[in-house]
DNA sequence: GCTTGACTTAGAGCGCACTCCAACTGTTAA
DNA sequence: TTAACAGTTGGAGTGCGCTCTAAGTCAAGC
């Protein structure tokens, strides 16, 4: 982080992939696409993120690795942009997305239960493998 | 399920689908690549599944939705062709593909609470919202 | 002055997992 | 006998979300 204050901080496309865990594609896509507002540049046209935004794209990809599709991250910032009368429609979207979540949560619940059957019947089949995994002596 | 007897249940690829939750694209699909071995055909070549062919065609979807890609469930299927000398390795994918979802489900538990959180904001300062969930009045 | 390296852009390309299409076959019902 | 219908095949097309390329700019260090 090579910020001259310390009240302000400014941060590299570089340093801003480190620290929202996106790839500086990524980042650039993001901002092409809209999902990201204008990012501030410096003297060279080199993109400047702040803490706000760094916050921001944060936000974004745990929407997305929660399964929020691009398409309605982009309705998400259409209506962020359009103020505080959309407060109530983001809210429901996010509402909609949060039910979208806990029943994927749920089927994954259940994937894990096969998992987990499955696996305990390769145990159960071969009761070696269960020693190794306790650390014990290996066999063939 | 137009089956004639009550022992041996046969379905079309239709009724398959059904069953499974798998489209009849799919389940051509998942044949033509080779996860699912040599369906019956009847006398006009058309697919003829059994109880065991949808068994293990919802296992392959169990697997899909908990983020297995195509390839490793094709690693798989070639385990399990291999006889078992290949339990050890198919417990061992298994338990690795267990690993992986439960590190998602623990992210996915994050991004439920930084929804909520999120929510919890928009709800607070916008109380009608709150009312509005509860069944009472609509206001605008 | 020259190279290195981190950045810029527009736009092309990619991998995944389906999904659909065209052309065909066979069964059933009107 | 003709139409509708459910299936068949090989192969093309699609949508998503990146990911990469080419060609260029600029600043710093040797």
């Amino acid at each position: 982080m090579t910020n001259s204050t310390n009240t302000i901080s400014r941060f590299s496309i570089q340093e801003t992939a480190e620290l929202t865990g996106l790839s500086v594609h990524t980042l650039r896509y993001y901002e092409k696409i809209g999902l990201v507002p204008h990012i501030a540049r410096d003297a060279n046209k080199r993109r400047l993120y702040d803490e706000q935004d760094i916050g921001w794209l944060r936000f974004l990809r745990r929407m997305r690795i929660s399964g929020m599709s691009i398409q309605t991250m982009k309705r998400f910032v259409q209506l962020t942009r359009s103020g505080d009368d959309s407060i109530q429609a983001r809210c429901e979207l996010l509402q909609e997305h949060r039910a979208n979540l806990i029943s994927h949560m749920e089927e994954l619940k259940t994937c894990l239960t096969v998992l987990e059957d499955k696996i305990a019947f390769y145990e159960a089949s071969f009761p070696l493998i269960r020693d190794q995994q306790d650390g014990k002596v290996k066999e063939k």
